[in-house]
DNA sequence: CCCTGATTCGC
DNA sequence: GCGAATCAGG
């Protein structure tokens, strides 16, 4: 239920930036939809603040025509995109390199290390080869199971492995 | 998959 | 008026 204050607070909390989720969670008893319906009654969806979406046009309305299925004529587009890929003589290799650029196991750069990519550095991180391994991590590690067998290792069984340097990737 | 707001429409 | 479902996008 909208009672005055709840939706005093709602404005208030709209208009200092909170997203709807938020705002949502903080008045309890309410989805983040509830409040975005709100808002619209409200008539005051456009921040006033920061935010410069790009909002486009949709929904094509419940009942609009059957019209025309889509058609099968994509795989063309697809095929000449990868062609093209393909002769690309491809780029000269950037004479300096960012940190963004730094490699993640499979082409990806540091930018994609979320908290299920294995960060286990590899090699020399001077040397162009250098990567991080960029595997699934197991659950709340920061490395794959792989590395984190070698990041967990009793410290007896480190020890060992150090000695025989085993530890190194 | 997480999130964001926007819109529609049955209630 | 309300908000779940859905849409479009980051």
């Amino acid at each position: 239920m909208w009672t005055e204050d709840r939706v005093e607070t709602l404005k208030k909390l709209w208009a200092e930036g909170l997203s709807a989720s938020q705002i949502a969670k903080q008045l309890g008893g309410v989805t983040r939809n509830a409040v975005i319906g709100k808002v619209h009654r409200l008539g005051l969806s456009g921040r006033a603040t920061s935010n410069r979406p790009s909002r486009a046009r949709q929904q094509p309305a419940a009942a609009a025509a059957p019209a025309a299925r889509p058609q099968p004529a994509q795989a063309s587009e697809a095929r000449e995109s990868a062609a093209l890929a393909k002769e690309k003589p491809l780029p000269a290799p950037a004479p300096q390199r960012r940190l963004t650029d730094v490699a993640i196991g499979d082409g990806a750069t540091v930018l994609s290390l979320t908290e299920h990519t294995c960060k286990w550095p590899i090699g020399d991180p001077g040397e162009e080869s250098f990567h991080f391994c960029g595997d699934r991590s197991a659950p709340g590690m920061p490395y794959c199971a792989e590395h984190a067998r070698l990041a967990y290792q009793p410290v007896q069984a480190r020890k060992r492995n150090d000695r025989r340097r085993d530890f190194a990737v």
